[in-house]
DNA sequence: TTAGCTCAGGAATTCGTATTCACGGACTCC
DNA sequence: GGAGTCCGTGAATACGAATTCCTGAGCTAA
């Protein structure tokens, strides 16, 4: 059976209200009461209804991370794990807790809006590389829903956090320049990801500054995606001698598949990246990636929803943070460095 | 102003529970008057309190992931990413969705027992790697809520899904001895772990019916942890000429510290590990690793979980299954393969 | 024809908590 | 010493949907 206030207040010789009150941490009630009323609910081993008080207080204490690519593409990506991780470790110490909201499709995202947002399924939201003119997005904004948009957020005043990734395309075309390459390439993801895009702009810009062609493929998001677009690139008439990468995971099918070219890293073939993820280190020569400050990224972004969810009053305020990059040289694009992973 | 099924009713000309019955898909309600009502639903764009919905169903749709590993261990491991989107996907197509509980130090466990299961914040969990006689899963069973072990229930009756990790420490141990080996050791996680130990306990069981001595290291969990234990093990007296590591992460650990110590893998060192996670196709040679059919235990235990959920008086039976596993031989092993990435 | 039955749909109740309002006593202040 | 204030507490209410109970109309069968 399950143990209500009312029982407790019962025991206790209280109202129920003095119950609630005790709970609460409410200052006002007498401390004698007070334990008297602990130790009942000790005793009984009461726990609050969890749906009562959300239902009650209209919050529940879930915030939602909003998700927009198929799990095959982030399936094993330590990216993932670095986001979940990051998030739940930031929540840690406030009340909320975290859920996924995968979008798969439009029909999806579609359901997935209503049942958080109308619905309030969730209290606020982490919305995670929004499309260009995401209708959603907007609305969430015009309802004043507390949500911090991790990526560029486009024209809405929304509150986001991001990374520069023009600044960081530009870092790691520099760098390879610098190198000495003059035949640089681009890797990006699927057309029409922001990311890529972006970064894919701080490339062509580096290089239109230098005075150098720029020659820009795509691939499937994921590590044998890349891989094979490697193969064909290596095997194209003039194939670039280095290439800047969309992120670690794929470039780390590029070195494979360089080495299956009969490619050596870097000598025939320079990579830089974008993450800085633990497959840096893992892969030898060693990945040189812009770090993205992703860790900071994460925790600025919830703390900026968790200040939204206590003061909802300030809403139509909004603040954009940019993290600065950073670029970490290793043994993939410097002969220098080769030894440090 | 938000919209509620008085406010439906009153423009549709209908009851209040009309419109309960209509959303629920109440088969009793006339065609017409059904019509009308999500007509004016749809117009007055209401959408049901999830919150008022959960309080008066007792069910919050929310099922819970409990983690047993602080972030620190875990953040950039592919298999988290692995097991949260394996679970999502799984769950798609069903009302519920993901909740992630990490439960870091004894204190947040308990906190988290109390939040989810007390206070009924989640509708069931799955709970991964619990440790040998963990009291709270006891209790859980106990109370008869919705859970389904990923991993060693211990004695228990409780629903489980497993690998059978001492037959996969056999066959790893077994093929280093196929290939000639016998100076093995085994490199596995912090002690008391339970895959850990049960891994161990088969490369044992194998190397004693080998007649060869065995010999056992541990690392805390993590890339670089095993890469700095594998460096101390390279450096003692008498170091293996094969090992097989506790999982995918460790073992390029493993390999690095190999390289780096000027081993060959697998000319003088070889390496199988376990998870056959994306890193085996990453690293060169290649890494061989026993693959434990996660895939195939995540959307396993989800569909037991979800069986649990739609049959809640069916709570005193349970199962225990064993998820079929197999080694997967790469470069890390073989020199025949060494070409398979 | 009427008792009995089916069925659509309305009225009322319920879930457990947070919160507002009200009250009586104790206290302060002029 | 009376008016006003503060404080601890209880009573009552609200939150929104699901559900139970009930009613009246239409139907069937004897």
């Amino acid at each position: 059976m399950k143990v209500t206030q009312q029982d407790i207040a019962r025991l206790a010789q209280v109202s129920q209200s003095t119950v609630s009150r005790v709970i609460a941490g409410d200052e006002r009630v007498a401390s004698e009461v007070r334990e008297r009323v602990q130790s009942v609910m000790r005793q009984a081993n009461y726990h609050v209804d969890a749906r009562a008080k959300s239902f009650r207080s209209r919050s529940t204490e879930l915030i939602g991370l909003v998700l927009h690519r198929p799990e095959e593409e982030t399936r094993e990506d330590p990216f993932l794990s670095m986001l979940v991780q990051g998030i739940t470790e930031s929540l840690a110490g406030s009340c909320y807790r975290l859920t996924i909201e995968q979008a798969r499709t439009r029909g999806e995202q579609s359901r997935i809006y209503d049942d958080m947002l109308r619905s309030r399924r969730v209290d606020g939201v982490l919305y995670l590389e929004p499309e260009v003119g995401d209708a959603r997005l907007a609305r969430l904004q015009k309802d004043n829903f507390p949500i911090v948009v991790l990526g560029n957020p486009g024209p809405l005043p929304i509150t986001s956090v991001d990374n520069d990734n023009v600044l960081a395309g530009r870092l790691a075309t520099r760098h390879l320049i610098d190198q000495g390459h003059t035949s640089i390439g681009y890797l990006g993801g699927p057309e029409g990801i922001l990311v890529s895009d972006e970064r894919g702009e701080g490339y062509a810009n580096t290089m239109r500054e230098a005075g150098m062609p720029t020659r820009c493929w795509h691939a499937r998001f994921g590590f044998h995606s890349a891989r094979q677009r490697a193969y064909e690139i290596f095997r194209s008439p003039n194939p670039p001698e280095a290439l800047v990468v969309l992120d670690d995971t794929m470039a780390v099918g590029v070195m494979q598949a360089a080495e299956g070219s009969g490619l050596y890293v870097p000598r025939d073939l320079a990579v830089v990246s974008f993450n800085d993820s633990i497959l840096c280190s893992m892969v030898p020569p060693g990945l040189s990636s812009v770090n993205l400050g992703m860790n900071d990224m994460i925790s600025l972004a919830v703390r900026r929803l968790l200040g939204q969810l206590q003061h909802p009053e300030a809403g139509a305020a909004h603040s954009r943070t940019i993290v600065p990059c950073e670029l970490k040289i290793r043994g993939s694009s410097s002969l220098l460095v080769e030894a440090s992973l």
